[in-house]
DNA sequence: CTTGACAATCGAAGCGCTTTTATGATAATT
DNA sequence: AATTATCATAAAAGCGCTTCGATTGTCAAG
């Protein structure tokens, strides 16, 4: 396997030259003398190794990936994340970076920090970290260039990049009163997730800017999934007084949401109309199809690998939260409430 | 930042041993020097790179992975692809392997080998590539270890992992035999692609050994998409004697087929069976979810990622076509067709 | 006591490249 | 002819690690 030794010494030209060939500079190189040395790479079929070269330059030109939260046997396939690694490798390719994927299990900081500052990788996103982690303090603890992507970056030390939940939930609220509707509940992701608390707090804000009030049980707390969505639905609509919408915590929830009125004879969007959060694939696909608020998870990746390189290439940039705006998609499961005080009956 | 020279100063002992005990061995180490010695590590903050360690080993513990055709600003997002990555990620984890995606795109030899072969990484995996690309000669001519994803390797150098193209058909075609299908027809894709040309040959092969010939115009040539299938299921089915079932050469194909039964009033299964081939994650979600062959995308990247690993630590691999077993998913889209001469009309 | 065997450690070369410094040669410009 | 640019060179250090032959110390066997 020829060595750029090799190189130098077929052509007849010095090591230096040859490097400076390789790299387009910075010294100026006759044109003959160029062609002659890219023809020996050739002939030898040279090609340099990204690793002496790293380690000379202390620059890899590649981009770590991590991912925090979701099962690493499922990383992919999920589409939250699929969608902002699609959005890595794009604005990676864009400026010629490789991007490398660390499979190491995501343990304890002591454990685990030496498989990610391992030098292979002139930064990390951190997609999902867990936020119960000693691990993200200690990365940012590290020289490492560091960016994250939904990560309730209290402290403020690591540039973070998300979808503007408050703007989403606010889209949302607003799209149903703007439709007619005064009685709308929402059902929660966890309390314990920044985003299940955001969102509610924004129903609330939005509702009460319009002299809304909702009534004792018209925010039920639950957790991201259509199982909490389905019963905390059914608990809603069957009680005297329902509302005519309801807020769904993202788009599982709201798939409860659906199966629990389809069980219970309540039409969608007759009777009850449905927001939901995320924007999943499905959800332009089932029936009806869902209204819901759409993340922008491609660029969340891309702008978080931008940041990242930004970083890499020496450019400051603030620690600062980057949120990313999300998209009203307005589809079939909302509708003006019905008129007047025709409440439904079965 | 801390190398391996401050560490074997701050503890006092050599390099060599350092290094000894950072890879526990080959060497005997007496216990309290170990000790000595990670304490050093710890105190200074010591992570190795692995850069320089590829560099004096010659080995990275990276897979490479290179996405042929499918277009590189969707690499993830489509689902082939990503499960077909997944496989490669988790083959990759279980062996403590990380996993570089190449960015470079992908053009002629020329220009694109040396993006590859940069010893980043300890192997290639190349899903899809382009069957009319001389770069994939190029890469096996090169001394990196290689493996393929669908890729008809005619001339049988590299080894190749694929789904059974010739199995699934099968499945395909007897499971409508099965149902006691005669009139069976086929969209193929492409005419150009092997994939198509196996399952129609499987086809003809399946029918053959029932003693059936389908008639002229049976056989469709046509492409993996909706559209095509629309078309030539509407051409089908207007004809005077139309079939009781269809083989859609993938799924895409299949919708287009249910579309256009859909316009003509033909109903599924009632008056038509349906197959497709892949399983794509719409196609359990679509009315009436439709009756495929399942590819088993993640498993082959599983086996291919096993396969590298493999070659990179120097045990031999034929260079010969791995094909996995698909499988036959029964859903709603296939029945029994009607009994004796109740022609449908229209 | 020797001697050999073994355990523990060291020294130094090597992996393939970049980069800097000092220096020289050639050609183009006054 | 002197001055300046331009192009190239050699030599050497450095990047952070691995690896192997050599060296030292220790101890049981002879």
């Amino acid at each position: 396997m020829a060595t750029i030794y090799d190189v130098a010494k077929e052509s007849g030209f010095s090591l230096a030259t040859v490097s400076n060939v390789l790299n387009n500079g910075p010294r100026p190189v006759r044109a003959e003398t160029r062609q002659r040395i890219l023809a020996t790479m050739q002939r030898l079929n040279y090609h340099p190794s990204a690793v002496a070269r790293g380690l000379a330059r202390q620059r890899t030109h590649t981009l770590g990936v991590l991912f925090g939260v979701v099962e690493p046997s499922a990383v992919v396939l999920n589409a939250y994340s699929a969608a902002v690694l699609q959005g890595i490798l794009t604005a990676a390719a864009d400026d010629g970076y490789n991007v490398t994927h660390y499979t190491a299990p995501w343990l304890d900081a002591e454990r685990s920090l030496s498989s990610f500052r391992d030098r292979r990788s002139d930064g990390l996103v951190v997609v999902a970290p867990p936020t119960d982690s000693d691990l993200m303090p200690a990365l940012a603890g590290l020289r490492l260039p560091l960016v994250a992507v939904s990560w309730p970056s209290e402290r403020g030390d690591i540039p973070t990049v998300d979808g503007d939940d408050r703007m989403g939930a606010r889209l949302a609220v607003e799209h149903l009163l703007g439709l007619g509707h005064r009685r709308i509940a929402h059902l929660m992701g966890h309390a314990n997730l920044l985003s299940s608390v955001t969102r509610r707090d924004v129903f609330l804000e939005v509702l009460g800017e319009a002299g809304i009030a909702p009534p004792p049980g018209f925010i039920l707390p639950g957790e991201y999934s259509t199982e909490a969505g389905h019963e905390n639905a059914r608990r809603l609509l069957d009680c005297p007084d329902p509302p005519t919408a309801i807020f769904a915590g993202n788009d599982e929830i709201a798939v409860g949401v659906v199966e629990a009125a389809r069980e219970l004879g309540v039409s969608i969007p007759g009777q009850l109309s449905v927001v939901g959060y995320d924007d999943r694939p499905l959800s332009g696909l089932m029936s009806p199809r869902l209204t819901t608020v759409r993340q922008p998870f491609v660029q969340i990746g891309e702008h978080a690998a931008k940041l990242l390189i930004q970083r890499a290439e020496g450019e400051e940039v603030a620690a600062a939260t980057h949120l990313l705006a999300p998209e009203l998609v307005v589809r079939e499961s909302t509708a003006p409430p019905r008129t007047g005080n025709d409440r439904r009956s079965r």
